[in-house]
DNA sequence: ACCTGTTCTCTACTATGTAGAAATCATGCC
DNA sequence: GGCATGATTTCTACATAGTAGAGAACAGGT
């Protein structure tokens, strides 16, 4: 596997993101998203630069949602995965998974 | 969770062959270990840089052995995880574990 | 001596990740 | 109808991480 078919770490939590998300996928709530699960206290900026380059990959698709909103706002633009997109999960999650193989965590020696 | 608190995609892989390879791990077999495991044909100037950064962070430290060559070979220089090293993989396996919470591998979609 | 195999170092470049301010738009209120 | 407000997206600039390959160091065999 050569080139740049590989994933950085962020672009694979926003992948998995929209992922999970599914119609609700549009940058605030990613945003929301990653932040309540891992932590993570990301900019806004940082998320949509990295969903656009998923979608300059082509991993990604982004529409423009009817301007639903309930209380002032504006129209949302949903993200979801294209199969290359799914792809991309599914063989950073091998990969992963091989590499984590055998390893018991969580690893003793942190001093938490 | 705010600055540089965070591992790169592959400062994490780097960091588990680290881990699971112990006392072998110098440069050339953490490369080979990652190009088997996770297919990815990385460059040793991309390992050693990175391995470079992950000291300089104090995530991992190194040695350099005794010139113990079987055939040909200069002294190896061996790395291992310092405590904040194996937290920081601990840090990383519960975010990705909580991002990865309720999707089923692989996802269909991805027509391979 | 020199060739060969193994490992490490160096330099330069590209891609990813980070940060925050500013623009856009619909709504509700006055 | 104009203005403050809340929700979202877009823009610009910068810092960090990842990539690539050539070349230096070193030990042994021939």
């Amino acid at each position: 596997m050569p080139k740049g078919e590989s994933l950085g770490e962020f672009e694979h939590l926003v992948l998995l993101a929209v992922l999970r998300l599914g119609v609700d996928a549009y940058g605030m709530r990613v945003r929301r998203e990653i932040a309540e699960r891992t932590g993570r206290d990301v900019t806004i900026g940082a998320v949509y630069a990295t969903l656009e380059r998923l979608e300059a990959k082509g991993l990604v698709k982004s529409q423009i949602g009817d301007s639903t909103a309930e209380r002032g706002g504006r129209a949302k633009r949903s993200f979801h995965l294209t199969g290359a997109g799914v792809e991309a999960v599914n063989r950073a999650q091998e990969s992963l998974l091989s590499m984590l193989e055998g390893i018991a965590f969580p690893v003793p020696g942190g001093g938490q």
